[in-house]
DNA sequence: CTGTATTGTTTGATGAGTCAATAATTGACA
DNA sequence: TGTCAATTATTGACTCATCAAACAATACAG
């Protein structure tokens, strides 16, 4: 296994990420990583940025200007916390919710994917992402 | 299969080239999508830029501001086609070769991959990602 | 040949991510 | 109380990718 080999492993990644991601908001309309902005902030109801955060594994900056697009938008609101005035309130708001629903109701739900691999080999893909992810600092 | 679960699995996939790829960086000292141009580029011998775009599936703007940097740091040597001056021939320079060969025998060949996923998984991650690329356009 | 299409590369604008520096607030404690 | 450290969010500067427009060189149709 050298180095040649690592790296076109590596670079198979990189393009997977960039055909699926943009394919995803070709799609559904949402980028990716503001639609699973969104979802977590949606499931853990009014959350703070620093939750978000260390669920998406993302850096600070840009969960500040993601939100803010999404407050611009309509989809989250975001407030102060009167007691610990350091942190950020969100919270995803109606409008969001609706507009979530609609996309997922559409049958363009992700067809990339779902066309290239099987339920088995997706579960499997997953698996060895998790496996790799939980590898990295 | 409901749209939250794939934007996870997506969002794992852009995690995993996030982490594998500056820690490619970190351990080589070359980007990736630099050391596979290289890597292309070398296998290749002298050849267009055209010919790197296709076998990288990578933006032509991105091949000429790579192939720019690597030209300063003396990696690259890049002129004109006497018989279609459109076209911009590519050669690696022994620097490069030089270079490559060092980082190539340092042990530090990279731990992350490797220290997640035994050789039978990367083979079967490879796999996978070869049959997801093969369906984008 | 001469205009029109096509090809190969380059450039400019934009979006997403990083890191480092800064600001603002809180907490601890001498 | 006053200062020092830690936490949270924001901003600025940078890199890397994209798309679209521009460009120069070539090919080709009449």
């Amino acid at each position: 296994m050298d180095l040649r080999e690592i790296s076109r492993l590596l670079y198979q990644i990189k393009l997977a990420d960039q055909h699926v991601a943009s394919s995803f908001e070709r799609e559904t309309g949402f980028s990716l990583t503001r639609y699973e902005m969104l979802q977590v902030a949606k499931e853990r109801g009014v959350c703070t940025q620093r939750v978000i955060k260390e669920e998406m594994k993302i850096d600070n900056a840009a969960i500040t200007r993601h939100l803010k697009i999404l407050e611009e938008k309509g989809y989250v609101v975001r407030e102060r916390n009167a007691e610990n005035h350091r942190e950020m309130f969100v919270r995803v708001t109606e409008k969001a919710e609706q507009d979530l629903r609609y996309c997922e109701r559409g049958e363009r739900a992700n067809h990339l994917v779902l066309k290239a691999l099987s339920d088995e080999e997706i579960h499997q893909l997953s698996g060895l992402l998790q496996k790799l992810n939980s590898h990295a600092l």
